[in-house]
DNA sequence: ACATTGACCTGAGAGC
DNA sequence: TGCTCTCAGGTCAATG
């Protein structure tokens, strides 16, 4: 499920090891995860050129052509990137690979195809199409701007940060996360919160973000009071106080959440 | 405005 | 073993 800290390792996986070679073919084995164009349509966009930097916007990468032009990469529920030299370390399920002048490649894989490929001719115009609100790790949300963002809103507190046009970044694993270290109940309706609380829940979700990133996403990297780490554990424990976890359907998701640490706003 | 549901996908795991 | 069912959760469209 990549979401924000996610996106944001592939982002520099890309950096590292895909900028700055020229694209010499694209191969397309399942044009379903290409949109806006056709498999040929984006072999001919990205053929000959160089991709030269990244950027990133919530879930959704975009690397610029060296002249004009972006690529759009979304990772959808189970997408990323993998780099490579010989064509036999493919990973199963690379539903797009590109070769690079150096002998590598670069492949998007996909198990559930729900991410895709796509160029993008002008970013302001995909970014403004898709409607992604601001980062939720961009410096310009300050507390003061997150508390505007919330102003006027009545719904469910988690719908509120996984909606992408309000903040772009947050799906379920990570809501469920930074609500937990701020100690709000997955439900509780936006205007029970308070200036302390819309503060305290904004400085845990950079803070959450952030460590998420610094983890590289790695489960066991992350710091013992993290929830992510107990999803797939049934019965497991709050780290904090050890009540027994409980789940909800919160925004049409499973919810995990802490009965004792989180308690219900009904 | 907000919540819910189903569709898109496919593999893992459960139950029979 | 192998079949069927449910679940996982990013996003969009349709519906209440």
């Amino acid at each position: 499920m990549p979401e924000l800290p996610d996106v944001e390792t592939f982002r520099r996986y890309l950096d590292a090891n895909g900028l700055d070679q020229t694209i010499e073919d694209v191969a397309v084995y399942d044009e379903r995860v290409v949109k806006r164009a056709t498999p040929a349509e984006l072999a001919d966009y990205l053929r000959g050129h160089c991709l030269v930097r990244t950027y990133r916007r919530g879930k959704h990468l975009f690397a610029a052509l060296e002249e004009a032009g972006w690529l759009e990469l979304h990772f959808g529920m189970t997408g990323y990137l993998a780099y490579y030299r010989d064509p036999g370390d493919a990973p199963d399920y690379s539903h797009v690979r590109f070769a690079y002048a150096n002998g590598y490649h670069l492949a998007f894989v996909d198990r559930r195809k729900l991410g895709y490929v796509a160029p993008v001719r002008d970013l302001q115009a995909c970014v403004a199409e898709l409607d992604l609100g601001i980062d939720a790790l961009d410096p310009d949300l300050d507390g003061p701007a997150f508390r505007e963002l919330a102003e006027g809103r009545r719904g469910q507190v988690k719908c509120w940060l996984m909606d992408q046009a309000t903040m772009a970044g947050i799906g379920n694993v990570y809501s469920d996360e930074i609500l937990f270290h701020a100690g709000i109940h997955p439900r509780t309706p936006l205007p029970n919160l308070d200036g302390a609380d819309l503060d305290r829940l904004h400085g845990c979700m950079r803070n959450v973000l952030k460590t998420a990133i610094d983890a590289q996403v790695q489960p066991q990297a992350m710091p013992a009071d993290f929830l992510v780490l107990l999803r797939e554990v049934d019965g497991a424990a709050c780290p904090r106080c050890g009540t027994p976890l409980a789940k909800v359907k919160a925004c049409g998701r499973t919810a995990q959440y802490c009965p004792s640490c989180q308690p219900s706003p009904d």
